[in-house]
DNA sequence: CTGTTAGCGCTTTCAT
DNA sequence: ATGAAAGCGCTAACAG
């Protein structure tokens, strides 16, 4: 048996000591190297127990010697079927994404999932330009979870075409997409008839309304608008208070940030606490917001909540330091259902998983 | 030219009203009802402009007919080569990793620079347990980041068995790979050196040693016990420091942490202060233990720095809120170096990218 | 326990 | 502008 080169039937394997000429190391290659058959070489790496200890051995001491770097996870994953890897798609400079503690404890949930049954999560560039698409659906993922974004998002269709497992978080609903979300429209219609209780002038500060996140004050916002639904739903929530308090909703002032973070809010909140009628309540749509809100009113010499009424939203760690009333949420739990979801099972409905925090930042 | 279906040569495609039996669709099926070769279609996706509009169009609708979900992007890396993405270890559950403000601040940069190249991050999950080798190495990535480990990490050397691009942030130093990284020797010993004028009790907050992440107060901790380069290296600063002020290091209390968290360093903290010769200075590693150590003193009614000199390392956004005397460095310029040196690009020098940001913390 | 065969779905030649 | 052939590197499915 030792000895059997009868010809050299394939001579384009002609690199014996080609070291000049570093090319890719298949397992075909080992296999020879070691004398045995591809598959023998094959099972070594994927099922080693199928495989003898002597020629374990050698396809191990052939790879070495060839500098073998391990079977290719692309071939493989062509073969196999699957890229053991879930994408996560965030409609928003990944910068950005990354400073908002709520879509932090989503992906942290999201992570921890794969993490159990050995995935790994593929962040996903969304820049809003063209050519998003044709990255996501060129993306080696099995599955898809999407991040809160617009009904009109092109990424949305793109997602939906691969006719791979998806899962949104917040909205829009897309069909044959699971949705993982609370009732917005009922948190916050919740939260603020908090913040707006025995308000004179109450305000609103809001989330981006469209996927260009034009900013401004502005009254009169009708939430449907919004074409983010998560904003859509809250804003309506809010006018729901609003009119159960007695207010008309065109009357109140709405400061609509381009991103979900501190700096904005506390800029737009400033120059609302600076006109000439400053609100004296103020429900904002993310802890982020209401920690700016804040700010611009210490800034201001404003007491909370003497002065100013103030709930916020998703009850990150902060808000409990802060003593913010507002809308906890467990983005962490979402992100972990929208794993499972991902990988087929039926997900927990969210819908009723909120409550308010009552704390220190709204008046009794 | 309509009908021409000369005979049925491969019969193996008998699924013609199969609505039931559905399998994946391929571009050779779209091309097939196309009536085009498989050579039309495909450039019908990769490169439009060299169909003739005709041609394209019969693909297009051959491919809603059959609801084809476009091509595969696993067969396409594999024919490629590549599969335009970034893998990035994080050697801790994940769910921590993302609760680590630097960590994320890290991401961020990690995650814009590819995001700027059209290319996804995979944050690939590693639970400590064997097999997290494997997953490294069947991760489909065309490079890998490694978050500080420890010298003795296998992964380290399964991603170097990969022969990829490899680049490390902190540390160890790998043969092949990239290094990223302060010297934090020379930055904790400016720290300490802050941190210990005219302390009479010092004491140190340290991350975890080895990677199985023992936690507790000892005193004498020789910093080659660490096997986190990065841990070594702070401890050894903070002797140095130590020294120079005239201390013996090993009668210095040493509070080693299991994870870089608010929660555990406030733990040790109080055990810290609640000795019966508590502390007078400590030099946190990071903020978030300096921030636990804060609300620990806070706790124990001491006066910051009145009673308790304090400093941390990171310069997290809250440590400017706090007040806290930091190591200033940027993680996320940091991480997008690190994305930069993936992609091949020489990376910079980050040795000196540090500085000690004097706040109120530290005794003057 | 080992080997042979036959592709996974696509795209790079190089013709036509 | 289009097509035919030849694999990318690997592994299921079966023989031996």
């Amino acid at each position: 048996m030792a000895g059997d080169q009868h010809d050299d039937q394939d001579d384009d394997q002609d690199d014996d000591q080609g070291e000049h000429r570093r090319r890719r190391v298949t397992l075909t290659q080992v296999a020879q190297r070691a004398g045995v058959s591809v598959m023998t070489a094959s099972y070594t790496y994927s099922r080693p127990e199928r495989v003898s200890p002597e020629a374990r051995a050698r396809v191990h001491d052939a790879a070495v010697e060839l500098d073998y770097a391990g079977p290719d996870p692309r071939a493989r994953s062509l073969r196999r079927g699957s890229t053991l890897t879930l994408g996560v798609v965030m409609g928003e400079r990944l910068g950005y994404a990354f400073e908002d503690p709520g879509a932090v404890a989503f992906l942290a949930g999201v992570a921890d999932v794969c993490a159990d049954r050995g995935y790994g999560m593929t962040i996903l560039p969304v820049s809003g330009d063209l050519g998003d698409g044709s990255r996501v659906s060129e993306a080696a993922v099995d599955g898809f979870i999407v991040w809160t974004t617009t009904d009109d998002d092109p990424v949305l269709m793109a997602v939906a075409a691969t006719r791979r497992p998806m899962v949104v978080h917040g909205g829009p609903t897309v069909t044959g997409a699971h949705l993982v979300s609370i009732d917005n429209h009922a948190a916050s219609h919740a939260a603020g008839a908090v913040a707006f209780a025995g308000a004179r002038r109450p305000a609103v500060v809001s989330q981006p309304l469209t996927r260009d996140r034009a900013s401004g004050i502005e009254r009169g916002v009708a939430p449907s608008r919004a074409s983010f639904p998560v904003t859509r739903d809250r804003l309506a929530g809010y006018a729901g208070a609003l009119a159960e308090a007695g207010f008309a909703w065109d009357d109140v002032p709405v400061a609509v940030c381009a991103r979900n973070n501190v700096e904005e809010a506390q800029r737009l909140a400033a120059e609302l606490l600076g006109a000439a009628e400053p609100p004296d309540a103020v429900a904002a749509m993310s802890d982020q917001q209401a920690i700016g809100v804040l700010r611009a009113a210490r800034a201001a010499g404003l007491e909370v909540p003497g002065d100013l009424s103030l709930t916020g939203f998703d009850d990150v760690p902060a808000a409990a330091d802060l003593g913010l009333t507002t809308v906890a949420q467990s983005l962490r739990d979402q992100g972990e259902a929208c794993a499972r979801a991902a990988f087929g099972e039926e997900p927990a409905d969210f819908a009723a998983a909120w409550s308010v925090v009552t704390r220190a930042s709204a008046r009794p």
